[in-house]
DNA sequence: ACTACATATGAATATATATTCAGGTGTTTT
DNA sequence: AAAACACCTGAATATATATTCATATGTAGT
């Protein structure tokens, strides 16, 4: 399915892909994504999903949109949340996959 | 491609997600990954090919066997490890395709 | 302008993690 | 049985990370 072909992985690209599962490696921010993939959703809703506070919610919002995994809008005082890449969809769906069947 | 419907999810299932892709949220680990992924090999070949001490890549083998990620088989003094779970491999190899397309 | 609400930010802290070093276990050869 | 090789293990350390608290910013309504 993939590039059949392979050399030696540069620490470079290596510490890049290493960034992008670290994304995803901490509980809170996989129940975030969770529900994102789902529905749009806001800080203040995350929070209480997750059962963290906002600040903390809002820390890893951050980073995630800095790596482009999650984007942002604006509408009157809230921020909504959403994922709209499908391939990082299809990535974390696989994992969530991968734990449920064992 | 996934499951469409979407409940909360649960802090079990989530932190088990989390801990799957921790294991490949390490350059190191990437770089074994990548590697094992390529061809079988062995603890020595495989710190110097990542350029890490051969404990350390002891170290994050044992992590790598007790999640099931990589199984290994001894043939005389060498310990051989491989990635054998083709589930395994498409989520990695994703992950690096995302990174490789930017 | 003031208040209330939603989110963001920075500092502080506590916990997790990667690595190395020193020494231990298992295997082969002599 | 001794030496050499490959690997493993535990302790120590240094760095990263998640979270909270306090405070700041932005927005809407009065």
């Amino acid at each position: 399915m993939v590039s059949p072909i392979q050399t030696n992985l540069d620490e470079h690209t290596a510490a890049h892909v290493a960034e992008l599962f670290r994304a995803f490696s901490d509980t809170s921010r996989v129940r975030i994504m969770h529900a994102l993939i789902a529905r749009e959703s806001n800080v203040g809703a995350l929070a209480e999903q997750v059962g963290i506070s906002e600040s903390a919610v809002s820390h890893h919002l951050r980073g995630l949109r800095q790596m482009r995994l999650v984007s942002s809008r604006r509408e009157g005082k809230e921020v909504h949340y959403r994922v709209d890449d499908e391939h990082i969809i299809t990535l974390f769906n696989q994992g969530l996959n991968h734990v449920r069947q064992g």
